[in-house]
DNA sequence: CCAAAAGTGTTCAGACTACACCCATGG
DNA sequence: CCATGGGTGTAGTCTGAACACTTTTGG
């Protein structure tokens, strides 16, 4: 490290992406931009930190706060990377770091803190389109993603998807619409009840449906699946 | 966005953790800091960004040339992530972003680019205090080993610590040294055999042990494992 | 011939799949 | 009483762990 010479200083920014499980489809978080560059676009929420001493973590966590009205401390939120290619803004050289974020399915509108509006939008509604966002955001909404298929597989992530309480019916849902897959109801079932500390039972029934009324759960202590639940093959 | 505002820049810097196994242990290049803070520490490579115009990729990319004088187009090299933490340099706020090398066993010394000298050490000497490197070095050190742990499982990433012939046995060293964990030799021959374009036999032969010569492989093309070579309970 | 490492075959247990079947509700 | 979805049982198959055994070298 030759300390003598100037050393570059650059924009840094926090990037959102925001997943939830709405109406039967994967969904994302979108806000349209109001000012150029890509002006009337689509992109992810997200902004420059507040100040030069603002933690990376603690922006992404305020900017979900803000976007989302809900209490980031509940939620998931893991940082995905850094994108940071010199001209991803045309403006001036801004580097971002991106997080992934997962919340259940919320009472319907945002209500941002600020002016911008935001909308949830099926992630398939996008298609693989490169352009269909702002900036690098298609690229770092798929590496997103992928990472929220991924990590379903070994780790209790799909929960962060439902309520409080919720059924193994539920979160069956949220895997076959994140994955894109059927999954055999039965064999699923006594799946995830055979997994330690992955599902409470809370003693409660739902009733709305056509059929059998259900058990409901809550999230146990358990972050790792042992035995994982693998994608591709029906389970 | 309220644009209107003084947007904050901060100094991006780039850090490596390079790994290899040497000595039958697995081992991470460290350099000694020459100048305050943190001076006469040991430290992960790396440095900031040459221009304000440097992609951070290729900023990795220079760095791993410079350190291992190696040519880093044919050496595995991937984003751990950004490490922001406001006050992790004493100095002035710097944002690093983490990327992970993996490097065949190198003739020997590693004749860095700059002044400083590098050197391989252990990553068991280290221990797990979480103040064995400068900075937050130790945090980033730990990430990225646990990175290469857990690719090793469903990826092709161990033959990246293979020079370019190996046979089945060095393969499984490999995955021994990096997880501390011993493999049955035949089951893993086994496994690895069954996975379409992960090993390309050459036809050659090794005749140095005392036993019965092995066969001499390279990479395949395949990146994914399938299935896995999971951890946990012998193979 | 013996030690050592490579490589193959076989057995047993546990996990996954597919599907038959029963349970509990609403209409 | 039938449709619908919840939940359990079970047989066949597949995978992985354990380990006996053969092969091929060096000393």
């Amino acid at each position: 490290m030759n300390e003598g010479w100037q050393i570059p200083t650059i924009a840094v920014a926090v990037d959102l992406v925001v997943l939830t499980v709405r109406s039967e489809m994967l969904q994302v978080l979108l806000v349209e931009r109001g000012v150029e560059p890509y002006q009337g676009r689509l992109a992810l929420p997200g902004g420059f930190l507040s100040s030069e001493h603002e933690d990376i973590d603690s922006a992404a966590s305020r900017e979900l706060s803000e976007e989302t009205g809900l209490d980031a401390g509940r939620l998931h939120l893991e940082q995905l990377g850094a994108y940071g290619a010199p001209d991803r803004d045309p403006r001036q050289r801004v580097l971002t770091v991106a997080y992934l974020a997962i919340v259940p399915n919320l009472p319907e509108p945002i209500a941002g803190g600020d002016a911008r509006s935001a909308q949830w939008t099926p992630v398939t509604k996008l298609g693989r389109r490169r352009n269909a966002l702002a900036f690098d955001h298609s690229r770092i909404l798929a590496d997103g993603v992928e990472r929220a298929r991924h990590r379903m597989e070994y780790t209790t992530l799909a929960t962060a998807f439902c309520p409080a309480h919720f059924t193994i019916a539920d979160l069956r849902r949220v895997y076959e619409i994140v994955w894109g897959e059927t999954l055999d109801p039965r064999n699923f079932h006594r799946k995830v009840k055979g997994v330690a500390d992955f599902l409470v039972p809370t003693g409660e029934m739902t009733s709305k449906h056509g059929g059998r009324p259900a058990a409901l759960f809550r999230r146990g202590t358990a972050e790792i699946l042992h035995p994982a639940i693998l994608r591709g093959g029906a389970n």
